[in-house]
DNA sequence: ACAAAAGTGTTCTTAATACACCCATGT
DNA sequence: ACATGGGTGTATTAAGAACACTTTTGT
């Protein structure tokens, strides 16, 4: 490849992630409200240009540090966008590589604005506004990557807080994977597969009658649960 | 993002497929020789460039046909691989979007030769030569998709001649997913599935017992084997 | 007749599903 | 006392794993 040429001159590479977590026993995605054009005010995912001299991974997380001071997300790249002739306003010809980021909301301080963003927001996976370019699209297939991947236990120890009933881990399967269990065979499973213990406490969550408290092993392997 | 931005100026895409197919029961992987350096005489999988104006897939299909005349492969965008400080003689910061194609052996016509390709080898995936770049890395990740992949009956039938024995079916698999089954209970399996049928004939293929040749019914479902 | 690989059925074990009653809380 | 959601055990069914002998061909 020759540097000169000009069918590779204006070239560059989006990064970008879809952020959950947990909150109230709900999937929630992170969306940030841009501050300038194109789509100045629309929600968005977070992400960026990357950097010449960054790798992937390191200029993922650096874009969602600086737009919401996050530093702890665990990230999976799971898909590429084609951004030929999508992108107004931008006059190179990019590629959105996307990921997947897990924390757990509750450990985790978010700031409000940055240079190029005015607003947060921890947004319900059900209902999620418009967004910026095709961010929708993007969002739609991380949480098909989410299916493939709440199956597996140790996803689950971080994007749960760190204790939970047994109800409100079922919400969550029946939620992203939009179907339904039995409640004592899901129950079942989840136990047989040893990798989270009673804590003795319980929790009236509506006013009904309290469920148990629940928390994982120390160190649980990685299983697959359905 | 401004294009007179130095950070964002020497950034490029490239494309690159590991082709497979089964010749003789064996899963081949399609590599050329380069004409030119960098790595010039070595062995690398087929890719190239993005060119300003196509989009991934297209320019994936351009490459492949460009190198081997292949343009009936079936396409699986599967990874993306941080080149950055990796590719001697290539001052463009690149990013390698990996694809895995799968194309039915017999049913395809390779060429030899082309402007920047001096041979062409359908490899088999059990003894791969150095390849050029990180190229042995992104077949081992192929490698690994292919495992996720070879479960799926639309994808066992476009890979496969159109008529197979059982064991020939049977070595496939435990080549690719590194195990073994008992020959009863995989035979039952393949079969409970309702997607190939007997086609009445028999080979002999090394002078024993001969076997029944299956081939795959008409329209079948895309199921889970595995 | 013997070596080499192919074909075939049954039993056992394990995992998944279906299902009904009692219990603790707030109003 | 009643409405709401939480907790528990058993019986049935389906899927997967284990296993041995007979058949065909070439030498």
């Amino acid at each position: 490849m020759r540097v000169e040429n000009e069918l590779y001159k204006k070239q560059g590479i989006h990064v970008i992630s879809a952020i959950f977590t947990v909150e109230e026993g709900k999937m929630k995605v992170l969306l940030i409200k841009r501050k300038k054009d194109p789509y100045k005010d629309s929600w968005a995912l977070v992400g960026g240009a990357l950097y010449n001299n960054e790798n992937l991974n390191d200029g993922m997380k650096r874009e969602i540090k600086e737009k919401s001071g996050i530093n702890n997300v665990r990230l999976y790249q799971f898909d590429v966008f084609d951004e030929l002739g999508k992108t107004p306003g931008i006059p190179f010809r990019m590629v959105a590589i996307a990921y997947l980021g897990i924390v757990d909301g509750k450990r985790t301080d978010i700031i409000k604005e940055s240079r190029n963003t005015k607003n947060i927001w921890w947004c319900d996976v059900k209902n999620v506004p418009n967004l910026a370019f095709s961010h929708n699209d993007i969002l739609n297939s991380a949480v098909e990557k989410l299916k493939d991947l709440i199956v597996q236990s140790d996803i689950l120890k971080a994007l749960l807080p760190k204790e939970f009933t047994m109800p409100e881990l079922q919400n969550l399967y029946e939620g992203i994977l939009n179907k339904n269990f039995d409640r004592r065979n899901f129950r079942k499973k989840i136990l047989s597969l040893n990798i989270i213990e009673d804590t003795n406490k319980e929790v009236s969550i509506n006013g009904n009658k309290p469920s148990k408290l629940y928390k994982f092993k120390d160190k649980i392997e990685c299983k697959k649960i359905f």
